[in-house]
DNA sequence: TGCTTTCCTGACTGACCACTCAGTTAAAAA
DNA sequence: TTTTTAACTGAGTGGTCAGTCAGGAAAGCA
């Protein structure tokens, strides 16, 4: 693998694990195995890195997802929701570093003055709640999900989902056990049987 | 106030705003309007001042929750969750600055290596996720809510109002509209007519 | 072979950082 | 009033940081 690509991958795994102000470029350096300056020839400036990084992100995620999408076929939408999930779970464990990324702050602040940082961002999240609200809209017309806009009960799933991921890292509860009650809690969400609104 | 009171306090805004690397003591004392040396006569050094904050807010956060669970009766547990997940909402907006810390990495990297702030953050955990699992136990007590293990339950919704919070601060989506389909989805998965689960 | 371009190096720089300390001021005690 | 203690100050220190730069090595090309 070339030194460059090897400088991306190094500084994702310490970005992630250290922050980005408390990464530097010399323990990069070191890590990767070439000189301080190099990591300068190919990227302009420690932000230009990282903006690298969240690109890469961007395109992983979306080939990552829109081969899953390809690749499977599901009887029912609602059978389709839990296998994303699942997926979704593994998935995050497998890039790791770079969701780990996505739970800190600093793309959130880059983001607020960098529009580049901005948007990337957007495509990731856009990226994540599309493939639930995909499968939503499937079980949608299957009959086997409830009728309600279907972007919003993405996000509320992503973010239930998300957060047994974000659980697990911060290693405070085992977020393992809360699996299944989470698999149960989408499915009583989603089910076709509208039950009256006993709205207090 | 007390020069040392003024100090934690715009150390936490400071904190919370730049995370911990980035916020500098030379700043918080310009802030502050004390001289540097100041800030280490009454905090030994700036971990200690980070982790005073950590403790000030386990103690802010109980007794908040102690006070709001002292002041309001509810007619049934359901209805009680529901306040109680508006009742959080504003006080994360009230307390935004320690919640934003909360949803930072550094106090979690702390915990990994001080044992002080692990139990500092899992005090905050508990009473944060404590107020909706008795909501919750009021409501299968008087039949409102399913019966389920409530702490689990509790875990879950708290995962998901939380979540809300986190969107806001992001910045990237507007959780408003949000709002209203966790409060419908809370009661779907909280009321006491269990359905026949159809896993598929 | 020489020439050009790309890739790479590591010592160096100025800025910033957390923290110190000798000394000053203010308040409390004797 | 004098003495003691607590609160406060800010210039100074050693260390780390992102980023530079002059030059060397490698690769592509003639």
């Amino acid at each position: 693998m070339s030194k460059k690509n090897n400088i991306l991958k190094a500084a994702t795994k310490l970005f992630a694990l250290r922050g980005y102000k408390e990464a530097s470029m010399a323990e990069l350096a070191k890590i990767t195995g070439v000189a301080q300056g190099t990591i300068f020839y190919h990227y302009h400036n420690k932000e230009a890195l990282f903006l690298a990084i969240l690109e890469t992100f961007k395109e992983d995620i979306t080939a990552e997802f829109s081969r899953y999408q390809h690749e499977h076929q599901f009887r029912s939408g609602l059978a389709m929701v839990e296998n994303v999930i699942e997926f979704y779970i593994h998935i995050a464990a497998q890039m790791e570093d770079h969701f780990m990324l996505l739970h800190r702050h600093d793309a959130y602040e880059l983001a607020r003055v960098n529009p580049t940082c901005h948007d990337f961002l957007e495509a990731i999240y856009d990226c994540l709640i599309d493939i639930f609200e995909q499968a939503i809209s499937t079980g949608q017309k299957d009959g086997s999900i409830r009728r309600a806009p279907a972007r919003r009960l993405a996000m509320i799933i992503f973010t239930m989902v998300d957060g047994l991921v974000r659980f697990n890292t911060y290693n405070l509860y085992d977020a393992g056990v809360l699996y299944d009650d989470v698999v149960l809690t989408v499915h009583t969400i989603l089910q076709n049987n509208p039950i009256a609104s006993t709205r207090s």
